[in-house]
Parts: structure tokens; C-alpha cells; sequence
DNA sequence: CGAGCCAACTAGGTCAACTATGTTGCTCAC
DNA sequence: GTGAGCAACATAGTTGACCTAGTTGGCTCG
């Protein structure tokens, strides 16, 4: 079904969709067909679709919410201005605020072991 | 190790090598570790490598040549293929740390207050 | 000496399965 | 009739395996 344009078929599926959205077809708003009926539709399998969905949620063209579905992003919040200067200034609120998580997420993680440790211990700890 | 803010794996590593990149630590032009050995590097699968390696080849930040290795693309070429949504996205970003942030406040606050008066053992682990 | 092959690396693509988590709608007991 | 609970379905993340394909360097053999 994804040809064999020497494209990869998650670049396929993501191009498609792509133009399907500025095409209009698929309008702002919209959900897109969920995994499973992409898959069916292009005859590709759920990796590869998923694949394509990220492609296209990391260009911020979509945005996806977990048990709803994927939802085609607006046109108004995401062509515009990608400034440089800007994504530049965010970038670094974004490290702080990175920072932050970090150290908070390791006092967390120290403080949530002596507790877990003080307290009665089960077992089933979830961990890979 | 990856993880404990909140934040899925492939996304922290390629938030990681961004920041890298951004900082001229990795310059342009120059390999990234292969993957396997940004796998050991990170503690992570090498399909969670792959998927972060790709997002930051979807930004365009990157270049992967088959074979060879991943390259970091040259400043002056990147910017023109000015991402749209990236302004979007990034913002979207910083919302979803601040919730973090929140987040990992109020349980730290939460669990530190039980550590102070753990005499009394209780049980009521809230894994996720 | 040189040509050619081969082995060891590299990235990239695909698949299948599992887990986690969120949403929604139905059912059934009260 | 209401609400608690459950089942079905959704995205998301992760792992591990397998295969393709390009690059490189060394080794062998003619």
C-alpha cells in the first residue's frame, strides 16, 4: 500500500497526513483515524504508524492526548513566526526549568527511598 | 540513568544531545557516539536511542549518513528550514514542566512531611 | 604489489509485544 | 435514577529482535 518510492513508509504516511491537514482535509480540530485504523488503512503496521504520528507531533502539526486520540493542531498556533530569537529565549526557560525537574526529581527520588524503605516494603516494585 | 522527571527517555537523551549541541559541545560537523554507545552511555535500549536520534533528524539538527555516523549539521544550514511549530512546541514544553515542576513540589512536600514524622508506619505507596 | 573479498562497524527501517495511563460508554446493583 | 464498576478503546513509551544497506580497514590470494 506505501509504494516503494525508496521512501521509508512512516516518512510515507507522515507526508500524507501532512497534506491531508494543510490540504484541509483534515481540518483543525479533527481527530485523526485512530493507530489501528491507519494502519488498516495504509496496510502498515502499528510501529510504523505510530512512527509516523510522532513525526508529526514532534513538527507540532498535531497534537496527540492519550485516550482520546490525535487531534489535528490550529492553523492559527503553529505556522506562525518561528522566530529564531525566540525559540532561542524559550529554549532557555526550558533548560531552567529542566534544571529544576532535575533536582527536585532527585531529592524526590532520595526522600521516596528512605520512606519506601521505613515503611512496610511490598514487593512489585515496578522497575526495568 | 534516564528518567524520573516525568519526562519519556527518548526525550530527555534528545533533549540532552540538543543541549549539546546548542552548547557547542558537540560542534557542527562532528559525529555523535554510534548509537550502541550512546545506548551504554545512557542506560538506555537502542530503540529508545533511534527514536531520539530521529527526533533531532525530524528537527533537522542532525544528519545521519548510513554507515558512516550522525552528524551535526552546520549552523548556517539549519536555520532557513525554519521549523515551523517550533515556537509551539517549545512553549507546549515549557507548560509541561511547570506541571512537572508542580508536581514534583507537592510530592516532595508531601513525602518529606511524612519522612519527618515516619514513627508511624503506613502503608499507601503511590507508585504512578 | 595489488585486487578483491570479508568482517566489523555504522545508521535506518520494520515488526511484534508488552506496559502504562487516560477516556468513554455500558451495565448492573442499589 | 443514580452511581460505582468495568470493559473497550485510545495514545504513549519501551524493549528486543531482525533485516537492509553503506563504509572502512584488514587480510588473503593471485
Amino acid at each position: 500500500m506505501v509504494k516503494n518510492t525508496g521512501q521509508p513508509a512512516y516518512l510515507q504516511i507522515a507526508d500524507d497526513l501532512r497534506a491531508q491537514i494543510r490540504g484541509g482535509s483534515l481540518a483543525p480540530g479533527t481527530p485523526l483515524p485512530s493507530t489501528t485504523r491507519l494502519a488498516e488503512q495504509y496496510g502498515a503496521s502499528l510501529s510504523v504508524v505510530k512512527l509516523a504520528v510522532g513525526v508529526l507531533r514532534t513538527e507540532g502539526l498535531v497534537i496527540g492526548q492519550q485516550g482520546k486520540g490525535v487531534f489535528v493542531r490550529d492553523a492559527d498556533e503553529l505556522p506562525p513566526p518561528a522566530k529564531a530569537g525566540d525559540v532561542a529565549e524559550v529554549s532557555e526557560e526550558v533548560a531552567e526549568l529542566r534544571a529544576t525537574v532535575q533536582d527536585l526529581s532527585k531529592r524526590l527520588a532520595k526522600v521516596e527511598e528512605q520512606l519506601a524503605t521505613s515503611t512496610t516494603r511490598r514487593p512489585g516494585r515496578s522497575s526495568r
